[in-house]
DNA sequence: GCAATGGTCTTGTGCAACAATCTTTGGAAT
DNA sequence: ATTCCAAAGATTGTTGCACAAGACCATTGC
């Protein structure tokens, strides 16, 4: 049984991945790559015509593919001037982990509540996601680090069973990640919360759901103080933001 | 001073009729009417030759219109087979109304903490979305009760002061209008409610947020359970449109 | 030095043709 | 009669083009 509910999730990904053929679509997969990666700054100019020639598609399927990344708030749209990586600002930055709280938050009450009602739901995605990353940390990898705590955090939505919910969590995280790429190192920001994930995991194992809401908003409010602290540090930098996109 | 600041709030109102000039935006706006009037049903194909026909616009832009009301989750795409009026199911409603309490239920506490703090912010939108039901409701005016109800909740969401709950809220509002078709008359299922929200207000004013939460989230569950029934009661009826994402 | 003006480049909008895909219809085999 | 297959028909996906409108840039004149 458990062998074949692993092959129905692993088969719904796949078919995704064969169904979505859609020219738009693909074309936004490889520009959310190029920024998801850095390789486009935040703040850069995304030219319709350098693209459209590049990627050999038409500027109509280009800006079907922007409008879709517009949604995804990876890129906003100027009237009459093109569109440019998001660049995110503090306020985003509040916002965004306000929304955070709400709904991390809300999926770690509605899973207290489960547990309360004397059927708790598994919490093997949250252990693994921590073990994942203490894994990568051990092996100095920073990146896998951060991953692994994407992970944890898409976890802890997932309590919530909503997929709206989920979706919502996909997008802020993503969001977050065209923050990390003004950082200098992904290890000072990630390093002092490998304990709290695995705190939270541990607590929650214990069925204590009340603290894990607790040290969860505390980590959700000493991340959110650090960054802002970056962001000031880094504000001289950000605002000459040249696009370097132009090839 | 203020008179100007009257022109200004005026102006941004009326600059918005003015550049939303789009004739994609127009005929969203006409087919969202549509939909929102339930003169197409949720399930029905929005055939883009048609509709580009009868409207007298061209298929470009008639889809640019479709992926406007697609943002909205008021419309379906599916690849190579159309666009469709959206169909929600049981599980949307679950969805909806989990992602509300979430939302919801952190603002009203966000608030809270303000009050706690010593420096509560003001109460009048949410008190005046009250007034507002309350005088619908007495002119018979349902359909104003359930504009009101919307407002009423769309403010307590605005307490987080955040602008993506803001938007999320508002889409989900938006969503829940395509389920209240179904219903048969709206009084029955606002009526209820009156009560809540003036509870709800009065609590809040009297800086008792803990139990304002409370009132919220039962409030919550009894809207979802009613509306569910409803969506019982009603199931075969609906089962005879066509199956989109029935794979 | 600075503002106005004009040209140039990019984007906004709409259209029609062609390609790709799905759906239906008709018939043949079992 | 039923099932399966294939071609026809209908619908959507993509492209390239054309023109309008706005933003950007450099030159001119003061």
């Amino acid at each position: 049984m458990t062998d074949s509910a692993d092959w129905t999730t692993a088969l719904v990904s796949a078919r995704q991945t064969l169904v979505r053929a859609s020219t738009a679509e693909r074309v936004a997969d490889i520009l959310r790559d190029m920024v998801m990666e850095g390789r486009v700054l935040p703040g850069a100019k995304l030219a319709e015509d350098s693209i459209a020639d590049a990627l050999q598609v038409s500027r109509n399927t280009l800006r079907e593919a922007f409008r879709l990344l517009n949604h995804e708030r990876l890129v906003v749209h100027e009237l009459n001037r093109g569109v440019f990586v998001r660049l995110l600002t503090e306020a985003d930055v509040v916002d965004i982990y306000r929304m955070r709280r709400a709904l991390e938050g809300a999926a770690l009450r509605f899973w207290g509540e489960s547990v309360d009602a004397g059927r708790p739901p598994a919490v093997s995605h949250v252990r693994s996601a921590v073990t994942m990353g203490v894994a990568a940390a051990e092996r100095g990898d920073w990146d896998g680090v951060g991953t692994a705590n994407m992970h944890f955090h898409r976890s802890i939505a997932a309590l919530a069973d909503s997929t709206r919910i989920d979706e919502i969590m996909s997008q802020l995280l993503a969001e977050l990640r065209l923050v990390f790429h003004v950082m200098p190192t992904v290890r000072d920001f990630y390093e002092p919360y490998l304990g709290d994930n695995e705190r939270i995991a541990t607590l929650m194992e214990a069925g204590r759901s009340q603290e894990a809401v607790a040290v969860l908003l505390d980590y959700l409010d000493r991340a959110e103080d650090q960054l802002l602290r970056q962001f000031a540090s880094t504000a001289g930098r950000r605002s000459e933001h040249a696009d370097p996109a132009s090839t």
